[in-house]
DNA sequence: CTACGTGCAAACAGTTTGCAGTGCG
DNA sequence: CGCACTGCAAACTGTTTGCACGTAG
């Protein structure tokens, strides 16, 4: 992963460390990617490589990797945070959630650069990051629903 | 309120009952528009009126009302849950959550119907509803920060 | 009289925190 | 040595559930 040394550099940065934990913590997000994992699910496969890692350490290293903006937080309304790595292109990055069978799906999209502007120009807020989730019927739901 | 009539009858539908409970929390709502209130904060508000309501029961009332679709529940991610009238228009109303003081304005805007179009076409889903947040720093933090 | 509704308390899930111990820098 | 880091368990917060009782239809 060539990102790990830029990851270094940021933790270097307020004299933190990168532990065996917090590494396997990026690589197991890097091995999902798109999958939104929660806390319990990184826990679960961290522990499969590193069988006594505590669930506060996840969390530690989570908050940690977020406040460095290394992951982002999302969270789907089911109660739980989920993580993904905060790649550039996760700016324009959205959710179609399917309001039948649950499913996240992504796409890419950049149509908001305008409406931004206009915001700022008429209310002054300076739009830094958006989050845009769309909810709906998803393909296959779609078809089933037609068919039944 | 006029909409009164209209929420008794989507409770009949299910044989639900409205009662002063249920009736307190809707006109708590709709007393603190735009507020995204807390069920905590629904909680104790309702308790000025009905001294012994408990919780449990604001969190039932909550629920039943976003089960008919006349509360939306939404959350910005502060770990707890937010509830506000599912009026129509909020169905193209969105949210400017300040990074810096943590306020939500709203503003509304028909901006996305052209992208839901184009993913109808693209990727065979369908959508209902949307949600957008866009993050970033208010007019007042913004000119604070030119300040300081 | 039955099904819905309630208050209370206990249970629950996700997350955070306190603490004693480990080990890098 | 000192401070970052860890695992563990306990604490905390928001939410849900079980239960006994009440009350509308």
């Amino acid at each position: 992963m060539q990102k790990l040394s830029s990851v270094f550099r940021k933790l270097e940065e307020g004299s933190k460390r990168l532990t065996p934990q917090r590494e396997l913590v990026i690589r197991i997000l890097a091995d999902h990617p798109g999958e939104h994992l929660s806390a319990e699910e990184i826990h679960r496969l961290v522990k499969r490589e590193f069988s006594n890692i505590g669930l506060a350490t996840v969390y530690r290293a989570l908050e940690l990797l977020t406040d460095l903006n290394i992951l982002q937080r999302i969270s789907f309304n089911d109660g739980k945070a989920r993580y993904e790595f905060n790649q550039e292109e996760l700016h324009r990055h959205h959710h179609l959630v399917c309001l039948r069978c649950g499913k996240v799906a992504e796409f890419n999209e950049d149509l908001l650069e305008s409406l931004e502007d206009r915001i700022y120009k008429r209310r002054g807020f300076k739009v830094m990051d958006h989050e845009l989730k769309l909810f709906g019927i998803c393909q296959s739901c779609n078809k089933n629903a037609r068919r039944g």
